[in-house]
DNA sequence: ATAAACTGTGTCCGTCGGATACAGTGTACT
DNA sequence: AGTACACTGTATCCGACGGACACAGTTTAT
């Protein structure tokens, strides 16, 4: 009753490609496409990412690419498992659930801000790998045995990940919008409301406290340890005779 | 020492336009080409927004509406500002921030769900509108106040606005990947880990839990409430001589 | 030796965003 | 009133995109 066809990213994805018996080898590996598709899209973005250019970087027309693979949405799919990598293994971060989740964030934002096409391409119906189901199962693992019930370890798990998401494009828009900018968003904003203070007037005063703090600013974390502390205390909630 | 060239799409969002006094009378409008742009979006998608098929809908010629816009960057730029609509006035909401910022967070993510591709849209570096900037406004104005630095403010806002958008994308994903599932992603989980529970243990057994708890899962409203916690947390923290 | 399977290539198609040149239209100025 | 000019919408063209298809060359199983 579910679905019985897997979709050939399904395929390529879970399965070991059957190796042909007969005709002439092939110059090309699917690992190597895949590595070259993420390469240009780490170095150029995710649009550069074309049949052609992954082809010319690998001396070869872009037709031959489709020999071994149905097209560009598959190719997608092989890069985005390719760059989410194996899941941090959390068994050797000490002190329980909570400082397991923390670095399991940390991790993923790390990915997000490496590969920052992954924001994209980790978004929307598509074909999921194994390598992130397995950083799902990661997050889940840590939950168990705190008292959650599932639908909350899932949904603990799917706000931390868009937490990570969300940053790590924040990151990427800030780092690409002016050139050396480093705080981006909060200039960008700053200019906008210039001569219109009282238009925003709660923007305004804010972005001053702000400027005046000169604290470095860590939106990650911030954000990371509101939601830890939100889902302590549901956790704690759940064991009315605490231990 | 700021942005002195404010790009055609600022002005675009930012200024009324200028009207000319000689030449024919246009036939269309800002306005209107904007307004079968986000029809469009919301009907099949951003990826059927293109130039050819808005003009189309308008009876007129592709080029045409080059003489109201510089480019499609632009096009897309006035479409969010459209559909990201007034914000809400949070004025009207009883209780202190708590009940406001819930109250914005769930606005937000109506109109994301309303205009899936809005996620797409307000990501990454790009011009912000005034519809745009007004949200965190809202958001801001209602954190004044209780303690909180500049910085932690907008740090909120920005958890916030970033659980909105990854719940909405999540739920968009839902809707499309299956014709009629409803918890789409959960099904698709639980397919994948069928035969491979082995690998995804704490997964598998989650899932199961998941279908014998038989309770509805609302995802935005339990992050929503973890992080709206962990921020009351921070600002009961800032207050230590409580009222 | 021969047939079958497999590989990479060349050609073609429709669609995309956009540049450019051009003809028609309406207003402002002389 | 006449004319110059600003402004409109259109037609044509371009390069790049993903992809379909037919074909020639290469290797292996029979």
């Amino acid at each position: 009753m579910a679905s019985q066809a897997p979709s050939d990213a399904h395929r390529l994805l879970w399965d070991s490609p059957a190796a042909p018996r007969r005709g002439p080898k092939p110059t090309l590996t699917l690992a190597a496409i895949t590595r070259a598709g993420v390469a240009l899209a780490d170095e150029e973005g995710l649009a550069a990412v074309t049949m052609q250019r992954i082809a010319a970087g690998l001396g070869v027309t872009k037709m031959a690419l489709y020999r071994y693979l149905p097209g560009k949405v598959e190719l997608v799919a092989l890069m985005t498992e390719a760059a989410m990598g194996d899941p941090p293994g959390l068994d050797t971060v000490a002190g329980g659930w909570r400082p397991k989740l923390h670095e399991w964030a940390q991790r993923l934002f790390e990915g997000f801000v490496r590969h920052p096409w992954l924001v994209d391409t980790t978004a929307g119906p598509r074909a999921i790998g194994p390598h992130e189901l397995g950083w799902t199962e990661q997050a889940v693992a840590a939950l168990i045995g705190t008292g959650l019930r599932g639908a909350e370890i899932l949904d603990v798990a799917a706000t931390l990940a868009g937490h990570a998401k969300a940053m790590a494009q924040q990151a990427a828009a800030a780092a690409v919008g002016d050139d050396t900018a480093e705080e981006g968003l909060t200039d960008a904003m700053g200019a906008l409301i210039q001569g219109r203070e009282d238009q925003f007037p709660a923007l305004a005063a804010t972005l001053d406290a702000l400027a005046q703090e000169g604290g470095q600013d860590d939106a990650l974390d911030f954000g990371l340890t509101r939601i830890l502390d939100g889902v302590e205390l549901l956790i704690a909630a759940r064991r009315p005779a605490d231990q």
